[in-house]
Order: structure tokens, then sequence, then C-alpha cells
DNA sequence: ATTCTAACA
DNA sequence: TGTTAGAA
């Protein structure tokens, strides 16, 4: 690699700093209890920082990071003891699904994104709604679909909901979220088309969050195809009701999180009982996916491209996984 | 001042 | 599972 040439005065964040921080600054940054931190790693070895020479901890950005992917998780409900797991195999399928793309694009693209949302972040610390709209409307422009929401959008309302207990920041985050929910929930309606068959779309989890339910509906329907999302807190067990009236194409369930091993029991029941075929998708569909091999409830995955394909595939014919 | 272990709730 | 107490 050729360096680029380093106009670098105040902005050294393109390279990789090994800059080192001790435990109060990552507790800090992150709001967690130190004694937590050193908790999850002695019990889980979640995170292994370096030692000074008095065997004080010094944590990487990697490390930090990692900590707040780690809240991520928590944050949904999910238990801090399978948390490690979920981290593990996320990052091995990100290495292999990731083809290697040229290091200085990849580099410009974070860059171009991370713009977008300083921006964003300014614009509601502010309050800005006109702003707001402004930037929402030229992000839309700029990049696809899947890119705008999990690569764009996605990263600062979960940013936001990581730092909700903060003192003036739930405010912020309703604003945001408030926003943002409108906005899909408009999107959904608009690509409503008459006549075309309907795949019904709820959550699994009960922790799952309005947007994130709403923003799968968005990427997983297509122009022939119909989404219709049920309202989080939709019981599993009327939806066999639900699906007598509407009579979809197919039920489609997004789990925020790997579901376990009762709720994949209760949706290997739900299976015998509706007439239409079953299916998951999600960040949590993904990584229960060896689980649910061989069982009649098929996988979308996660992300936007690979769960509108699969579930075309789905309705079409067979989608063997 | 910061770490570790072990007991506690 | 996260927090506290006491020794190093």
């Amino acid at each position: 690699m050729t360096d680029s040439h380093g106009a670098s005065t105040l902005a050294p964040s393109t390279f990789e700093q090994q800059e080192l921080f001790p435990i109060r600054e990552v507790c800090r940054l992150t709001g967690i209890n130190p004694v937590t931190l050193r908790a999850w790693e002695r019990r889980y070895g979640l995170i292994q920082p370096t030692r000074t020479d008095s065997g004080h901890r010094l944590y990487s950005l990697a490390d930090i990071e990692a900590v707040r992917n780690i809240l991520a998780w928590t944050e949904r409900g999910v238990a801090v003891s399978k948390v490690g797991s979920i981290l593990e195999r996320s990052a091995a399928t990100r290495a292999a699904g990731e083809g290697q793309r040229p290091a200085a694009v990849q580099e410009s693209l974070d860059a171009d994104r991370g713009e977008w949302q300083g921006q964003l972040r300014q614009a509601i610390s502010d309050f800005d709604s006109v702003r707001l709209e402004q930037l929402y409307g030229q992000i839309f422009s700029t990049y696809p679909l899947t890119t705008v929401f999990h690569d764009v959008l996605l990263p600062v309302w979960q940013e936001w909901l990581l730092r909700h207990e903060e003192f003036g920041r739930t405010s912020e985050w309703l604003f945001l979220d408030a926003f943002l929910r409108s906005r899909v929930l408009q999107r959904l309606q608009l690509g409503q088309t008459a006549g075309a068959p309907v795949v019904l779309l709820a959550a699994l989890s009960a922790q799952c969050r309005e947007l994130e339910l709403l923003v799968a509906g968005l990427l997983l329907g297509s122009d022939s195809l119909t989404v219709r999302v049920l309202p989080s807190g939709q019981p599993l067990e009327e939806l066999t009701l639900v699906c007598e009236k509407v009579r979809p194409q197919a039920l489609v369930l997004y789990a925020n999180v790997p579901p376990s091993g009762a709720q994949v029991r209760q949706l290997n029941r739900l299976t015998l009982l509706l007439d239409c075929p079953l299916a998951v998708a999600g960040e949590g569909a993904a990584l229960a996916e060896d689980s649910l091999r061989g069982s009649p409830i098929a996988s979308l995955g996660s992300g936007g491209r690979q769960m509108q394909q699969r579930l075309q595939q789905f309705l079409a014919g067979r989608l063997d996984t």
C-alpha cells in the first residue's frame, strides 16, 4: 500500500491507532462499571486487554468496540454468558462472507458514511427536524436501500439506544426513533401494491424494537411483493387466526436475537397449524441457521439483499438450507 | 491507585 | 449475574 499523502493535521482517524486506554476511560466511554468489565473478562473471556508492567489493563480501540458490541446484545435481552459464542460466530461469518475488497475503497466508503453520520448526530442534538429530513432525503439518493439503513442510519440509532440512560439523551433518542419510524412506515405503505402476493411479517422476540421490524419489512419487500408488518407485541399464538383471515403467501418472523430452544419448539408446533409456509429472518435467524436445518422452518438469513433474495426463492420453489 | 479473589444477594 | 469486601 502506498501511503495516502498525509494532510492529516487533526484527523488521524483513518489509520488504526494503536492507542491504549486505561479501564476508567473505557468505563467512561461505555457507561459500564469497571468491576463488571473485569468480571466479564474473568468469567467469560470476552475481552483480553493488554497489561502494563504493573498489571494495569490497557484497552485498544477494538476492545472498546467489542464492549459496545456486547452491550448491543445485552440490551436486546441476551444473557452475557451467551454473547461470547454469538460474537465468535458473527465474526466468523463476517470473515467468510466478506470477499476481500480493496482497502482504499473500503476506507473511503467508511469515511463517507462517517461524514453522513456526523451530520445526522448534529441534526439530532439540535432537534433540527428540517435538517434531519434533508439529510434523510440526501442519504436515500446516494445509497441503495440496504446501505442506507444498515450502514448509515441504524448504527446511529443503535448508538443512541446504548446511551439511552445518559442524562439528556432520552429526548434525542425519542426524536430520532419517532422520525425514522414514521418515515419507514410511510415508505412501507407506498410499497403496498394491490393484487400483489402478500407476506406477513411479525416479531419473534418481544424485545424487538419497532423500528428494526419495520426496516426488515422494508428490505424484505419488492415491487412484486407486498409486505404487511404486524405491530410488535403480536402474540405468536394468535398468528394462526391472523393468517386465516389474511391468507398470506408466507409468514416471516423477524428474529432480532437467536431464538431459544423453547421458541424453536413453539415455531415447529406453529408450522403444523399454519396453512402457509413459515420462515425466520434477521441476525438471530442467521446465527441459528445450523440448528434450523432439517426443520420445516426456513431461514432467510440477515441483511437486506440476502433476505429479499431468499424470500423470493422461498416463495417460488424451494430454499434448501 | 488499581487489581484480584471470594463471598453475597 | 452483578456488586461488595478485603488483601496484595
